[in-house]
DNA sequence: TCGCAGTTGTAACAAAAGGTACAGGTTTAT
DNA sequence: ATAAACCTGTACCTTTTGTTACAACTGCGA
């Protein structure tokens, strides 16, 4: 009974993630481990050792950079994905730069460190599986980069909240104005006055802990 | 004679890169191109189509985002590396991100997309080398991003020139205003300023095209 | 030697972002 | 119902960064 929803959950997994292999299907069934994870819970902190290849089976983690008083969002794991970082480190045992943490109640898969690294020669569906993620994320983290170096704080907002837009497919947007400084990488001060900005603009319509994008 | 020259460039770059399968040897001399690019040529531009995945053997490619009117470095590609984006370019053929000029007379060998993704999952030194080109460029780019959005000017400016001290082995730095304004993505106006404050904080020694780092 | 292109310095101003402080609103749990 | 925790708005001020506009300097090639 239980194994039959775990065998449900993998095969979907394998599907998502284009696996073909038999042998991999197997060794995957042997070595992961299924984990639910509460949300709003630590998968990975800063200076910590990651063990881990996990992938995101349900739910969302949140993956950032800290400074002492400041935060800036790197980008979210969602089904079926991997964080890079926990991918980069299979190859390197090595202490994680990032955090990240759940924002939902999540449910995971955990391969261990080595078991990654060795499957992306031996399975090409992997190998692909890992190098696109690779790609993917250089080329999300270069645009976010461009972004930080050339746009202003009311352009960020703008395009965060255009892009929290499309993900949710609503026009109103339920986040306080401390949780956008922490995506964006300000104050909330900033927030707060950038967003009375916009409204004058008629960009925007502000309510309590929500934003509607006009 | 030239065959000579040659072959000994080509055992530089296999043991540089530790390569030692014999095979994935022959397969490189037989696709790869060395190309003698002279200094300030454009090797990547943005919005074209990147054809060949380009190691560099001598000389230095500089990296770089730019907007209308500002440039940001992204990183230096020297001996014996390749740049990343060429590298992701080679795993799906996709316009180019960012921009790539010599700053030296350059020595390239070239190596068409289509073998490097190949070779990724035939030959295991290959697939070490690709990895970790990705792991050590997605590493470097996120302590980059942090660095733009929790540093201010004149502490990104500070850790260029001491990383161009440690790069060069000399308080020496040889760089004009607007050379480091591209380099850190302000405007020449504010690289002056800046300077002229860590001169009066006496850290550096300013003179004509030159900075001393004290 | 002259002119030109590139470089440096800086004053004065403008805009963007950050920080302090506080008033008052909303929600939630007890 | 009340307190505590969180959220929003904003006035006032500072710092940082960007812009404009010049003046003066350096080095190189004709």
């Amino acid at each position: 009974m239980i194994k039959d929803t775990i065998n449900k959950e993998f095969d979907h997994l394998f599907k998502a993630l284009n696996i073909v292999e038999d042998e991999l299907k197997k060794e995957f069934l042997d070595v992961g481990v299924i984990e639910h994870v509460p949300k709003h819970s630590f998968i990975v902190e800063q200076h910590k050792y990651i063990k881990w290849l996990a992938l995101v089976i349900s739910g969302k983690v949140r993956v950032w950079q800290e400074n002492e008083d400041r935060e800036i969002l790197l980008y979210y794991v969602r089904p079926v994905q991997t964080c890079v970082m926990s991918l980069s480190a299979t190859f390197r045992d090595c202490k994680s730069v990032v955090n990240a943490k759940t924002e939902e109640d999540t449910t995971l898969i955990k391969i261990p460190v080595r078991f990654a690294t060795e499957w992306s020669f031996k399975y090409k569906s992997w190998n692909k599986f890992t190098t696109n993620a690779f790609i993917h994320s250089y080329e999300d983290l270069l645009l976010a980069y461009k972004n930080l170096a050339f746009n202003k704080v009311d352009q960020r907002l703008m395009k965060y909240l255009k892009s929290i837009r499309i993900q949710n497919n609503t026009p109103f947007i339920k986040l306080s104005h401390s949780q956008l400084a922490k995506e964006i990488g300000t104050t909330r001060e900033v927030i707060s006055k950038t967003l009375k900005q916009l409204e004058h603009n008629g960009v925007v319509k502000l309510s309590f802990k929500q934003i509607e994008l006009l």
